[in-house]
DNA sequence: TAAATAATAAGAATTGTTCTAAATATTGGT
DNA sequence: ACCAATATTTAGAACAATTCTTATTATTTA
């Protein structure tokens, strides 16, 4: 899995904004979350990460997942206190937990719902970040 | 702290119905929870419950909190990968989390606009829970 | 190219939570 | 009220996800 150029002059302008360093590590892990767009646990990272770069640690891993929230390029996202997962999809997006099938989607949300959504905040609160989490049945698993 | 009775028999009822027992452990943790409706994590429950009941064990606080929980009458909040939550406020709510002051605060939401958030879904998919947590400022720590 | 700085690797440490097993409490049937 | 059956509590060990530590290696800057 190779970062297309345009990728990886993201990928480079986001970590050197934000004052960190474009690494062999950072731009693999970056490539294997473009490359399966689902939404991997650290552990399921660090397996697909090693298939071909085996060298990597579970540390680094970690590391450069951080880096890459940090940087913007991903999103952490978090189930009750299931294991954090991590995804590259950075439209304004919910998620639907299926504990059925085990399977996350994303679901687009509209600006205009996320407005909405805000203006139910008190008045003087800012909202710097809005994490929707749906828990139910996808279409598969419902009866 | 003492239950009320419309209280005790709110968690009686919500117990049994869910096959589960009452017990002197569970009213406690329960009127802790009730006393004081702040967003506590298990360890400042077990802090509070210990106040009045020094011989209650921090697993029998989270075993409480799991019973409550399985019962309907309490909610668990979880932001990121922080410690869980505790909330007896059963109304449908949102979290506002300010990072600054570190105060959690209940956003009522109405039917509305949570029905326009499930409307979002995907056909097929039904949802049984939402989860919506606001990360910002608050009035006080706003600028 | 050298010096300064940041990132990586490996494993130890930490944190919040769950599990285990023995002791205790609650419940339902007599 | 009493006994048996069952659930809960307690205390501490175990666990899983994540973070930290330190030496080594890579990247950047001058």
């Amino acid at each position: 899995m190779q970062l297309t150029q345009e990728y990886r002059e993201k990928l480079d302008g986001a970590l050197r904004r934000t004052g960190q360093r474009a690494t062999r590590q950072r731009e693999h892990i970056f490539s294997v979350l473009l490359g399966k767009r689902d939404h991997p646990t650290a552990d399921e990272v660090y397996a697909r990460a090693r298939a071909e770069m085996p060298s990597i640690s579970l540390a680094t891993v970690y590391n450069c997942l951080e880096a890459l929230s940090a940087s913007g390029l991903v999103k952490q996202v978090n189930f009750e206190r299931e294991p954090t997962r991590y995804c590259a999809n950075l439209t304004a997006h919910a998620h639907f937990y299926c504990k059925e099938s085990g399977e996350i989607q994303d679901v687009e949300l509209s600006e205009q719902i996320i407005d909405l959504l805000k203006s139910c905040l008190p008045a003087g609160h800012t909202a710097h970040r809005i994490d929707i989490a749906f828990d139910g049945k996808c279409g598969e698993c419902d009866d």
